[in-house]
DNA sequence: CGTCCAGGTCTAC
DNA sequence: GGTAGACCTGGACGC
């Protein structure tokens, strides 16, 4: 299986720069080979057990490769359909790259750059971004390699151990881990109740976590709103959220981003109005416009 | 050893 | 609406 490297606009693809557009692409169930430029995801099936995709570029296409048992026809649509999802491979971004042509400090972009990896599900994003606050990258890592190993359902094949090879965990397995998984296990803290409480509504139907992902209705400020509703989700993981539902409005403004800002620009200090302003002129665009500025050494490291 | 804080958020004023 | 103080955890640091 193969996808073709263009977006909707007709505008190129970086597919490495895609693999490392952003740390949660490191994280269970996906991540990156630096070594074979490779990028691995493990995604759930309708009707299937999940399978674990490797992707890697080959003749201007992204190349698609499913471990263990062979997919059947309905099973290989659906890996392919949620590959291209994951890659952002259906967005258009060439209104983007077209204000990013003028600037001088990221018309780099325009050769591929600026598909956020995102996760199969609304409801994966929400639960990893919410392990990333107020606390350091190991910590963020310990939690969701703990979330998938122990409650994500493993592909056919998969390593017995260790949380490569399965899928991120549904709502219900979330729901219904306890206590005790998330504070001994996960030792996710004062989170393990956000966790529950938020698995538990999407799980019984009284919050539709993924009409975020799809309903254009939503405007920016409703979906923020909807997204601050939900425990343990603030500015910054809204911010973060929505990055990852195309919605690129809001900047993350956090502990990593506001130091980095400044030292990519050769500035001593900047309020976080300033450097909103500095990115006005994106528009709907604006945080990813940020984003990018403050990962412009990332393809090069 | 204690204190600080890391890709913050919640509650109570 | 704006702002302290608490909050799980575990490295990094100063004493």
């Amino acid at each position: 299986m193969s996808l073709p490297l263009r977006g909707r606009g007709g505008e190129p693809v970086d597919l490495w720069r895609t693999f490392i557009s952003h740390g949660v692409a490191s994280l269970p169930p996906m991540r990156v080979s630096e070594d074979d430029r490779t990028f691995e995801v493990t995604v759930a099936l309708r009707r299937a057990k999940p399978r674990t995709v490797l992707v890697s570029e080959s003749r201007g296409m992204a190349r698609l490769e499913v471990r263990g048992r062979a997919p059947g026809p309905d099973a290989a649509q659906e890996i392919k359909d949620s590959v291209a999802h994951i890659l952002r491979l259906h967005e258009d971004l060439s209104g983007f790259y077209e204000l990013a042509r003028g600037d001088d400090a990221l018309s780099w972009v325009t050769s591929g750059a600026g598909r956020m990896i995102r996760s199969a599900t609304v409801f994966e994003e929400i639960i990893k971004t919410i392990c990333t606050t107020n606390c350091a990258w190991s910590a963020t890592k310990r939690m969701v390699h703990a979330i998938v190993e122990h409650l994500g359902e493993p592909a056919p094949g998969a390593p017995p151990d260790g949380a490569w090879g399965r899928a991120f965990p549904t709502p219900e397995a979330i729901a219904t881990a306890g206590d005790g998984f998330f504070k001994q296990v996960a030792r996710a803290g004062y989170r393990g109740p956000y966790f529950m409480a938020i698995a538990r509504d999407v799980a019984d139907g009284s919050v539709d976590l993924e009409r975020l992902a799809t309903d254009d209705e939503l405007s920016d400020d409703e979906i923020e709103k909807r997204l601050l509703a939900l425990p343990g989700v603030g500015p910054y993981a809204a911010a973060h959220i929505m990055m990852m539902l195309g919605r690129y409005s809001r900047l993350i403004l956090d502990s990593w981003t506001r130091p980095t800002y400044l030292r990519v620009a050769g500035k001593r200090s900047a309020t976080d109005a300033t450097i909103v302003r500095r990115f006005k002129r994106y528009g709907r665009y604006a945080g990813l416009a940020f984003w990018l500025f403050v990962t412009s050494d990332w393809a090069d490291e």
